[in-house]
RNA sequence: GGCGCAUUCGUCUAGCGGCCUAGGACAUCGCCCUCUCAAGGCGAAGAUCACGGGUUCGAAUCCCGUAUGCGCUACCA
């Protein structure tokens, strides 16, 4: 990954930053659980977007909900951003622009809201919760849109003093207009106008000196200087309340974009069980995160509609904000997995080998795991005979497992074919079995070659559809397959033998006549 | 309920007034290749552009309604 800013040549886009400020993204997630795939996809757009336009893109931690607070989130949050291949500056890397927590940043959400307090954007609120509940509870029983009915904000000096003075627990408000619309711009959609009568007081401060979101976000967004605020289009609503902020402050208002939710298969709101797991599990599972990254990247963005294969620096380069969709994309695995296969096909064997060896390790047979472990060239040429058909890494114990064991298990009615019973196997087998042990070239062409003489000089022989009569290698390299490898399905036969080597292919062959004999005898008995 | 946003093949999407009898990709199906499975090649099927009105010589594209979905409506983010 490049550390440095890409060149960005590209000519034709206008679209980064009105204004002419730096480009500062940042992605801003709050460590209360685990952060699927469409959080991870908003923070690859924050990241296109600075380093598309030589920006930086900022880590920083919501962590303003000290109830809902997930240890061990923030360390999987940095872990998953790393492994996707992104950079930042951030709470563990550092930066000009810190504490990037915003735990740390307590003293000047508190000044901010003296000053919003001094001049009177905003207030304190002596409102218990519990009558919170009871205002809103009668609201909707007057089925009226439920709303905080502002009573502390109309508090004269003297009931404000006695409340301060009685030690009252209080929240800090905004106090926005009451009358009016408020429009704010939103970058792919225009303007949104709102009217002031549906924009409720909001909360700044909470009762226990924490933020809430709504602020720090807003506080932080201009004191760390972030050009563009990408985020879910969930904030929609928020929007207007965060602009109303901006202008008490007479702060100039950041790029404001909203992208799409992506959702589940049944439209619903992407959940765990719908297969967005947490995205370190992605990795776990074989995935690849070059092939993740492509697949988040066409999830509410495109290209021009033709093109959809992109490696990150690619992305870096045509990326534009102004590609970006309006409406929610719904996740979908197939769609995923073929971008796997294709990263996995584009990879060298070198990094075939290094990323699919663990998953091998793991996945394989205690007693296979020593081979897979010591012989890495061996590993390598297995690999690549599998790699086209390697849906994830984890597929591979699987593929590939019988390369590694010492006898692979399997049915012996699995070594008849449609031509090929019991007693017309053994015979093959006992013809070839010679053949094989004499064999000196063991390699593919040469083993394809003495197959083929094999075929033709065994009579192994079918009609074309013309009546002409053409040699039959279907019988004898099934049989030949399903005795090496216990599997139907497996890499071509030349290239296979080849890569087991003459004794392991000789040896299995012998069990499976073993194998046959026994179930001839099991058949006839 | 109120407010807001969205709406093109099953899915991801192209399209920004005429090039659209709507293009690409995934998935599906068929054929080819072929020792199997993949991969690859070729092809098919699949969208009355949510619906209804406008505007216009002409609309998937602009406007207005309706429907549906989703979001917000917390001392959550």
């Amino acid at each position: 990954m490049a550390d440095h800013p890409s060149n960005t040549t590209n000519t034709t886009n206008s679209s980064d930053i009105p204004g002419g400020r730096p480009v500062r993204t940042r992605y801003a997630p709050s460590p209360t659980g685990f952060h699927h795939i469409g959080n991870y996809r908003t923070a690859l757009f924050e990241w296109l977007t600075a380093r598309h336009a030589g920006g930086r893109f900022v880590l920083r931690v919501e962590d303003t909900d000290r109830k809902r607070f997930v240890p061990g989130s923030i360390e999987a949050m940095v872990e998953g951003l790393h492994w996707l291949g992104l950079d930042w500056e951030g709470p563990d890397v550092g930066g000009a622009y810190g504490p990037y927590l915003q735990s740390e940043r307590l003293d000047s959400y508190r000044d901010y809201a003296e000053k919003l307090i001094a001049q009177g954007d905003a207030y304190r609120c002596y409102c218990t919760e519990e009558r919170l509940a009871e205002m809103r509870a009668e609201q909707e029983a007057r089925k009226e849109p439920t709303h905080y009915d502002r009573r502390c904000r109309y508090l004269t000096p003297e009931e404000r003093a006695a409340n301060e003075a009685a030690g009252m627990p209080s929240v800090v408000r905004f106090a926005a207009p009451l009358e009016g619309t408020t429009t704010y711009h939103d970058f792919l959609r225009g303007d949104i106008t709102f009217d002031n009568t549906t924009i409720d007081d909001m909360i700044l401060l909470k009762s226990d000196g924490y933020p809430t979101y709504n602020f720090a976000n807003i506080i932080d967004d201009h004191l760390m200087d972030i050009s563009h605020v990408i985020r879910g289009e969930e904030y929609i609503s928020s929007a207007p309340r965060y602009a109303q902020v901006y202008r008490a402050f007479g702060w100039e208002e950041p790029v404001v974009v909203h992208v799409p939710l992506v959702l589940a298969p049944d439209r619903t709101k992407l959940a765990k069980r719908h297969g967005a797991l947490p995205l370190l599990e992605y990795r776990d599972l074989g995935y690849l995160p070059e092939a993740i990254c492509n697949f988040l990247l066409l999830l509410g963005w495109s290209y021009d509609g033709e093109r959809e294969l992109f490696t990150l620096d690619e992305m870096v380069q045509v990326f534009d904000d102004r590609r970006l969709g309006t409406s929610p994309a719904i996740f979908d695995k197939g769609r995923l997995d073929w971008f796997n296969g294709v990263y996995i096909r584009k990879m060298t064997p070198k990094q075939l080998t290094d990323a699919a060896l663990p998953f091998l390790l793991a996945g394989l047979p205690e007693e296979a795991r020593a081979l897979a472990a010591s012989d890495r060239a061996y590993v390598t040429q297995v690999l690549l005979l599998d790699q086209e058909r390697l849906k994830t890494l984890r597929d591979a114990p699987e593929l590939a497992g019988f390369f590694f064991v010492e006898q692979p298990e399997y049915e012996a009615s699995l070594l008849l074919g449609k031509n090929m019973d019991a007693a017309r196997a053994i015979e093959t087998l006992d013809q070839l079995l010679p053949v094989l042990a004499e064999q000196r070239d063991w390699e593919h062409d040469a083993l394809l070659r003495t197959l083929d003489t094999f075929v033709t000089s065994h009579g192994f022989i079918r009609k074309k559809a013309d009546g002409t009569e053409a040699p039959d290698r279907g019988p004898v390299f099934m049989l030949v397959r399903v005795g090496v490898s216990g599997r139907k399905e497996t890499p071509g036969l030349p290239e296979m033998l080849a890569t087991l080597g003459k004794d392991r292919v000789l040896k299995r062959l012998r069990a499976a006549r073993t194998k046959l004999e026994t179930l001839a005898t099991q058949t006839a008995g």
